[in-house]
DNA sequence: CCTATGTGCTTGCAAAAGTTAGCGATTGTA
DNA sequence: TACAATCGCTAACTTTTGCAAGCACATAGG
């Protein structure tokens, strides 16, 4: 295992995802060409070899969460648009009310009091709903 | 109003301190034992097997991202706070207060929901806590 | 007693991830 | 015409992931 830079401030340029059809590998390679680095220089910033970060821009490899992370950093995108055009990380997660959204994110809770926490707060809503609309 | 038979009554075992559990593994297995799944069980429902489910839990393994995200959905927990546990997302913030702030600043709830909620979410939060477990 | 079932863990092995060496094609420059 | 440097890519190799089979231990039940 090869050690990473984890240096904390990235200032988070993340764009919009153009492209909604692009896979990870095509995002990552127009993300380097509007950085106008070579495969080799991306490469070399991440700390990974240039045949596997060209394999990955074809789709031909998946990167697994440490080099997905320092292609994030070497990109200067956010972790989280990579993840969500990888398809790891649910991008409709965002489209969620703040408190699923809260309740998703407490380690604290176990998954059946997660679930119960949710369910409730659907059917309130539900119930709010059906109740203001008749 | 809908009568909801949301009982706060969870026989749910929870784990010891609450303190921030260092590795990924430990993280999933309290998860796991707060949910109360053997790691058979867990590992059928993301659909590992069982030997790499405990190697990955002792920090043996370091599962890809694919593994990680159906470990999240195992959990019902956001693939975000697991790659936060794991050390690969920065950092941000999930406090245990969002849950209450986000039912707090929810519109769409009324106060007697908000109330509702509260009081599940800290009886969650209490029988988690006072529980001690093996 | 023995069988059955549930728990987590160990052992090899196929497959995928990831690297090093090197290819042909380009570009620039002497 | 070299010659050097850079581009992306291929091939062969090493390392790691992830799984099937099976181990040892525990709790029951007949």
């Amino acid at each position: 295992m090869q050690e990473l830079a984890f240096f904390v401030s990235v200032p988070y340029m993340a764009q919009k995802q153009p492209d909604p059809y692009a896979t990870l590998g095509e995002f990552i390679k127009r993300q380097r060409e509007l950085s106008q680095l070579s495969l080799r220089q991306l490469a070399d910033i991440c700390g990974i070899s240039n045949p596997y970060l060209s394999q990955i821009e074809r789709g031909l490899r998946t990167p697994s969460s440490m080099i997905l992370q320092s292609l994030a950093k070497g990109l200067r995108i956010s972790a989280e648009t990579l993840y969500t055009q990888a398809g790891i990380l649910d991008p409709q997660e965002a489209e969620e009310s703040d408190v699923i959204k809260a309740v998703m994110h407490d380690p604290d809770l176990s998954a059946r009091q997660r679930e119960m926490m949710i369910d409730m707060y659907r059917s309130f809503r539900q119930v709010n709903e059906t109740s203001s609309s008749t």
